[in-house]
DNA sequence: AGTAATCTCTGACTAGAGTCAGAGAATGGC
DNA sequence: GCCATTCTCTGACTCTAGTCAGAGATTACT
């Protein structure tokens, strides 16, 4: 059966049976929409109220109104941003993290009634089959955007990549003052805003052809959901668009999944062509004009 | 992690990125009930608007509102059903199985377009996750319910059963004039309203102590979801309430799967113990007062 | 034949969800 | 320091969803 098909039928199936997680909100005496509210605050610690609108994407009047409401039954409190005094921050009250309780106490009855009638291995089951679904539907819904090399989650994302390879390399990673690279095009990818995947872009002096990817990182938590090689097809069709014909790069021994990626994606190997200490293997790819 | 964590967490990602396929049946200028509304009689070519109102679980009055709305539009006509004149039967019109048609391309196109970041091969891996999840999702759902052979839904699942025996058994079944069992208890088990399993209980005369479970059945389709051990075990319970101590069951050598469930579910074999001519092997359970 | 029950529909509501315009306070860029 | 922008909040709405009571036609029960 084709994907789609499963999908809505899927659809279907949930929207009926297990949508009505949602009724867990209910029976508090309060309305759907401010009970999530309520939940996403406290999941949060103290939230300002900007995300908060992002997050759940509301127009400002509504949210506004709900949190007035929570502030009114005495569930939350809000106070002034010291560093931006025109934003205000939410938080919960004693009250306020009594409900949240009450609310996830609901949700796990909600959802353990569901699964009571399987068989311990049938939970087993479901949980893998929701899981895979969870990551594979996460990773369809992910986010490739370009940014300048001091966006905020760029940054996080460099950090946590120097982080991940000092980790890994037997002899740790330093790499050094990162020196600005003002020609470099950096693509991170995002899942509810928090970086998942980074690659950039440079030229490579003396070679108008070619480029060399730099800085490939997935989050551990988000491989094999083929990330990796999306970041990487995105990051050639780039370099295609800017007129390079070829992409270049190099890369640690120790990561072998990287290279096993790489080298799925078409990439051969080549001779050393520059002087970074903890680079191993090289690679290169031809850019054809059609894929 | 455990299965209520995995379902709240799908639950989530779900309400945020699939649940929007219900975004498609906007942008019709029809409110989302009323679009569903539509597909439902799509879906089932004429239906009565009882069976819409159960299968929907709506209100009278909001029923009839959005039928005359969809009426209105030109999209349904409603006519008196000659059996029952109180009734009245809904059907798309011209119009009607054109915009249902439409609401079926824009569903489509939705799961395409939330699929399409993923490569083939994780497309399959998702279509594989969310079957399994949806067949456990609506095998913890489905309902055992206590009828009596006169139940049109019991009727259907004998049917079916006596159907499905014969096509399995070499030489054909013919079950010969289904004799009235006035003092058997029948179990059926539904999902959407459809039966998917079958079963029932009866004295042996000359024992007391000693129920036979007769027409164990489950739907083709519903195999491997743990429902023919879920019906066997409801049905012990229910001989144990009614104070047998002891059940028998006969089966044709042809249904391995059954014979393998029966013994999994602690069922010895014993000796022939009727005249039955299809039944081939025996077998017998002690019921402690416990399990 | 008479009464109770069933089915659909209308009228009269309430509450939730969400939109839009704009006011008032605070901040950032030049 | 000035102007444009950002952020939160209020007021004034609309539309959807859903509830409840009861009317009128029809059928089931005995």
């Amino acid at each position: 059966m084709a994907v789609t098909e499963v999908l809505r039928r899927f659809n279907r199936t949930y929207t009926q049976r297990i949508g009505v997680l949602e009724e867990s909100f209910l029976g508090t005496g309060r309305p759907l929409a401010v009970s999530r509210l309520l939940f996403e605050i406290g999941s949060a610690g103290a939230v300002g109220v900007r995300e908060l609108r992002e997050l759940l994407d509301l127009d400002s009047g509504h949210l506004s109104r709900m949190l007035r409401r929570l502030e009114d039954d005495g569930l939350v409190a809000t106070t002034v941003d010291g560093a931006d005094r025109r934003r205000r921050l939410v938080s919960l009250t004693t009250a306020g993290q009594q409900a949240y309780d009450d609310l996830e106490r609901r949700s796990d009855e909600r959802a353990s009634s569901l699964v009571a009638p399987l068989t311990p291995r049938q939970q087993e089951r479901l949980a893998d089959a929701l899981a895979t679904a969870d990551l594979l539907v996460r990773a369809a819904t992910v986010r490739l955007r370009q940014v300048g090399d001091d966006d905020p989650v760029a940054r996080e994302a460099t950090r946590r990549y120097v982080a991940e390879l000092d980790d890994r390399f037997p002899a740790g990673f330093d790499p050094g003052p990162l020196a600005p690279e003002p020609d470099a095009t950096w693509v991170v990818a995002t899942s509810d805003g928090r970086p998942v995947a980074h690659g950039g872009l440079r030229p490579v002096p003396g070679r108008d052809d070619t480029a060399e990817i730099k800085r490939m990182w997935v989050d551990a938590g988000w491989r094999g959901a083929g990330l990796g090689t999306r970041m990487l097809r995105h990051l050639e069709s780039l370099a295609r668009e800017q007129g390079y014909r070829r992409v270049v790069l190099d890369t640690n021994g120790t990561l072998t999944e990287a290279i096993e990626m790489y080298e799925r994606a078409g990439y051969a190997r080549i001779d050393r062509y520059n002087d970074n200490p903890y680079a191993e293997a090289f690679f290169e790819k031809e850019l054809s004009s059609a894929s």
